[in-house]
RNA sequence: GGUUUCAUAGCUCAGCUGGUUCAGAGCACCUGCCUUACAAGCAGGGGGUCCUAGGUUCGAAUCCUAGUGGGACCA
């Protein structure tokens, strides 16, 4: 006996198990074959399953799937990126944990941590994959950290540097100060606070009891005022031009500059300018030839060259200077000022801009194909209204801060003379022999070469990945690199089109001048109800592996589905998996139907199943060439709700009823095997979305040999469609939906027959049907009239009529109630029909077809409206 | 502030190059059913000024303009 419930834990393991033992989703060049590539988004390897990445791995596999049953070599390369900042913050925590403080090991002692945190927990996230069902080739699991892609990173470097594209140079960066490393400013986020603006009086030189009030957010960092500057047209300050004025309880002397930089609208219209720590106040001092004072150190306190609060945490002195400020009478006032504070993505904490010493990649020259191709669609954004995004990104490109003050991570391959020369190479050793030979300085030896301590980014191994997965960076010309590149596909959520998407497109043309993927389809971002996106600090999130346990992979594969349409945030909601898994139980149950029947040994067969096989059939080819358009734009979603429709409505509900035998009876056998060759095409056409219940069923639905799968089975085409039929059982299934509409008004038993007549010329098309009206409709023999039923309830279909003859049942004032509202909007319809007809611009400018169908619906209405009439006038209206 | 995008049923959304296959789907709701695969189910039903105001057109949910209100990106 086959359980009532459809059960998912132990039938998903079983054969996912069976997938990786018979390495169904390995993955080789065939050039007898079409690739099909799909590279991961390699989450971060210290992260956890989330929402975003079951909703996007799930495309993934539904695409990947898909392809593999259409014959293509479909390759799905897994893997993980390093995230150099967030791996490392683990580390240290855990090394903090045992008593270990980073600063007291060596960097060799602290990769060897680093890599033992990563086989331990690196791998979680991929065994998650698994248990969503995912069918990646897990022989080719890559890390940004292996040898072999550690190697293309410190090329491309070096490559890129000689080519005179990357520089390095002092610029005003994010700063970490928790992390101590520098930011690019994709990892740095904006957040909304209620800041105070604190009014200070700088004394002006030798005129004592005279003021200038500026307004500031930061007065901690007044010590590291280099001028005040003012708008020269504005009024209140022409006396102040060229003079200067002492910094509070510092008492060092600035001058008062002028730029039309300064709004006069803002504050005070004073600015105190303190290039150290404020990027324009950097870029107004550039302009005007200023000092740069820095008085904070990597870690935000205050250094020497502030003089007072040296030693204080930056927020601790913000406190005290107000404090200190108030107390000599200074602080003219405060005001409340909401304000956005930049923070560290990774650490939290609030970043610092800092003047620092970096390194840099050039990026107007390289990324100017990657806006090219992607607006000439040679690459294609799902949805497309991402083109304008990505062209104002690529149009305003800046340049590429790719060091990090961090140990885990590509270190950096320049190596520094004691003078201070410069030398890149992939080696020590080479750039030893660099410098000897290009330097003439023969007398080196390693011992005199120091090697940049700094790392490279984490993008800045993650934009090589469709290519250093294949490794093609260091063998251009491999067999794979040349099969699976450019890649096809790359599913991926829009916060990260400029930081990687765009990026790997650089890297595509700048290294194999050529697309790295075609499609680019965007994700919509994970919401809550409350259209929160889902975060592990908000706690909003469900866990997914929970979700699983609850409604099986199935079911929450394709409950996330149900509702995610390309780009579009997704407002999540546990329901919708509830859906998925009741979707589950409706296959299995029609499963468990079709497996229940006994077969008859007689060839007889009824001609009814024969029309519901031939009608599902076609039913079947048109929602197959349906779900190849979806496909063709990613609407994957679109897709799914397709084929739900057609095995819930059309397979279960509507064709499995007609041709169920009755209780305890036996099927014929060519219906039955007509059946079962449905049932396993549903099973293939769903199967992308729900992998594990679809083998379940395909395996059991008929005897396999061993080592068959359904992953590998073909994906069904469409095939003939008889238009016919397809008419037919339309106006079929409204005379169903009538009779039980009738039978639900009028509170009669579904096991009560009720008594048909129908009026209708075209007397055939009923009488093929005959069978399979009485069975759904639960009505005695049909009886043909030529004339109207007296007394009988009675409704019109086309220009048709029907009477369901219930003696005393006739309510004759409701009937001619609704007769009289159809008609009239019947009437009504006409009327519009007509005049659309009689306007001579319509008939001249439509489209011919257009016309025509108007024409046809007029002759429907007409036949309709007489029908119509002679029901009134029998029911004794006028 | 700039750029961009969206507004359709109680909720989440679909609706392509304008045309009764245009006002739809799923969920929710209401009514009746433990009918022999399935109550995680079956049968049926109600529900919308397509944000507002103009315009283009024979014809507008769809195109244009403005407004209102949300989102995203950038500053």
């Amino acid at each position: 006996m086959i359980s009532t419930k459809y059960a998912p834990q132990e039938i998903e393991s079983k054969w996912y198990q069976y997938w990786l033992e018979n390495k169904f989703f390995a993955s080789k060049p065939d050039p007898e074959k079409e690739p099909y590539t799909i590279v991961i988004p390699p989450p971060n390897v210290t992260g956890v399953l989330h929402m975003g990445h079951m909703l996007n791995n799930t495309i993934q596999d539904v695409l990947i799937r898909k392809a593999r049953m259409e014959g293509k070599e479909a390759c799905w390369v897994p893997g993980t990126d390093h995230a150099s900042i967030a791996t490392e913050a683990k580390v240290v925590a855990m090394l903090k944990e045992r008593g270990i403080e980073k600063k007291d090991i060596s960097r060799e002692e602290f990769l060897e941590y680093a890599h033992e945190w990563k086989d331990k927990y690196g791998g979680i996230i991929l065994d998650q994959l698994k248990k969503l069902g995912a069918s990646c080739d897990w022989d080719r699991t890559r890390f940004t950290m292996e040898p072999s892609l550690y190697d293309a990173v410190i090329e491309t470097f070096v490559r890129l540097y000689n080519k005179g594209q990357i520089y390095r140079g002092v610029r005003m960066v994010n700063w970490d100060p928790l992390g101590k490393t520098a930011l690019s400013d994709e990892e740095v986020i904006d957040k909304d606070i209620q800041a105070k603006l604190y009014f200070i009086r700088y004394e002006l030189v030798g005129e004592t009891g005279k003021y200038l009030t500026i307004a500031t957010s930061r007065p901690e960092t007044i010590m590291a005022d280099v001028a005040i500057c003012v708008n020269p047209t504005d009024e209140r300050y022409l006396d102040f031009h060229g003079k200067s004025v002492k910094i509070p309880l510092l008492g060092r002397e600035i001058p008062v500059i002028t730029d039309e930089y300064v709004a006069v609208d803002f504050g005070t219209g004073c600015l105190k300018v303190t290039p150290a720590h404020d990027l324009n106040d950097y870029e107004l001092g550039l302009k005007h030839k200023l000092p740069v004072i820095d008085i904070l150190n990597d870690d935000g306190f205050l250094n020497e060259k502030a003089v007072l609060y040296v030693g204080q945490d930056r927020f601790a002195a913000r406190r005290n200077i107000v404090k200190d400020l108030e107390e000599a009478g200074l602080l003219e006032k405060m005001e409340e000022y909401k304000s956005i504070v930049k923070t560290s993505e990774r650490t939290g904490a609030v970043i610092e801009p800092k003047l620092s010493l970096q390194w840099f990649l050039k990026m107007e020259e390289l990324s100017k194909p990657a806006l090219e191709n992607v607006m000439n669609d040679n690459i294609k954004l799902y949805p497309h209204k991402f083109k304008n995004t990505y062209r104002s990104w690529m149009e305003n490109v800046h340049d590429w801060c790719i060091s990090r003050q961090l140990w885990w991570g590509q270190q950096i391959p320049a190596f520094y003379l004691q003078d201070g020369t410069i030398i890149v190479a992939k080696t020590k050793r080479e750039a030893l022999r660099k410098a000897q030979h290009e330097l003439m300085l023969f007398a080196l030896t390693e011992e005199d070469l120091t090697q940049d301590p700094d790392v490279l980014d984490t993008w800045f191994s993650s934009w090589l990945w469709p290519i250093s997965v294949f490794d093609g960076i260091k063998n251009p010309e491999n067999e794979e690199i040349n099969y699976y590149y450019p890649t096809n596909d790359l599913v991926t959520g829009p916060d990260i089109l400029f930081f990687w998407v765009a990026r790997m497109i650089i890297a595509g043309y700048e290294w194999r001048d050529e697309l790295p993927f075609k499609n680019v389809y965007l994700t919509g971002i994970v919401r809550d109800k409350q259209g929160r996106k889902m975060s592990k600090s908000l706690g909003n999130s469900p866990d997914p592996l929970d979700l699983i346990q609850q409604y099986g992979a199935d079911g929450v594969r394709s409950g996330l589905l149900f509702s995610a349409p390309a780009g579009n945030d997704l407002l999540f909601d546990e329901k919708l998996c509830e859906q998925g898994r009741n979707f589950c139980n409706k296959v299995w149950n029609a499963f468990r139907l079709v497996k229940g029947w006994t077969i008859s040994e007689s060839n007889e067969r009824k001609p009814e199943s024969e029309l519901a096989i031939e009608w599902l059939n076609s039913k079947i080819s048109q929602t197959i060439t349906e779900v190849q358009d979806h496909f063709s734009k990613f609407r994957i979603s679109d897709a799914l709700l397709s084929l739900y429709n057609l095995v819930w409505d059309d397979f279960c509900s509507k064709y499995l009823e007609i041709i169920k035998p009755g209780f305890e009876q036996p099927i014929d056998k060519a219906t039955y095997e007509a059946t079962i060759g449905i049932f396993e095409k549903l099973m293939c056409l769903l199967h992308p979305y729900m992998p594990f219940i679809t083998e379940e069923i395909w395996q059991a639905l008929t005897d396999r040999t061993q080592g068959a799968t359904i992953c590998h089975a073909e994906f069904p085409k469409e095939g003939a469609v008889n238009i016919d039929v397809l008419a037919d059982f339309e106006i079929l299934f409204d005379l169903v939906s009538k009779i039980r509409e009738t039978r639900n008004a009028k509170q009669i038993s579904p096991k009560t027959e009720l008594p048909l007549s129908i009026k209708a010329e075209d007397q055939g098309r009923y009488k093929q049907l005959e069978g399979i009206i009485r069975k759904l409709g639960n009505t005695s023999e049909i009886d043909f009239v030529s004339s109207n039923v007296e007394g009988a309830i009675s409704f019109v279909l086309k220009s048709d009529e029907f009477f369901i003859n219930l003696a005393g049942e006739l309510d004759v004032e409701a009937e001619l109630e609704n007769a009289k509202k159809e008609l009239e909007y019947n009437l009504g319809f006409k009327k519009s029909t007509e005049a659309k007809l009689a306007n001579e611009r319509f008939v001249a400018n439509a489209k011919p077809e257009l016309v025509e169908r108007e024409r046809q619906k007029l002759a429907d209405a007409d036949a309709k409206i007489k029908a119509l009439e002679e029901m009134i006038v029998r029911l004794g209206g006028k």
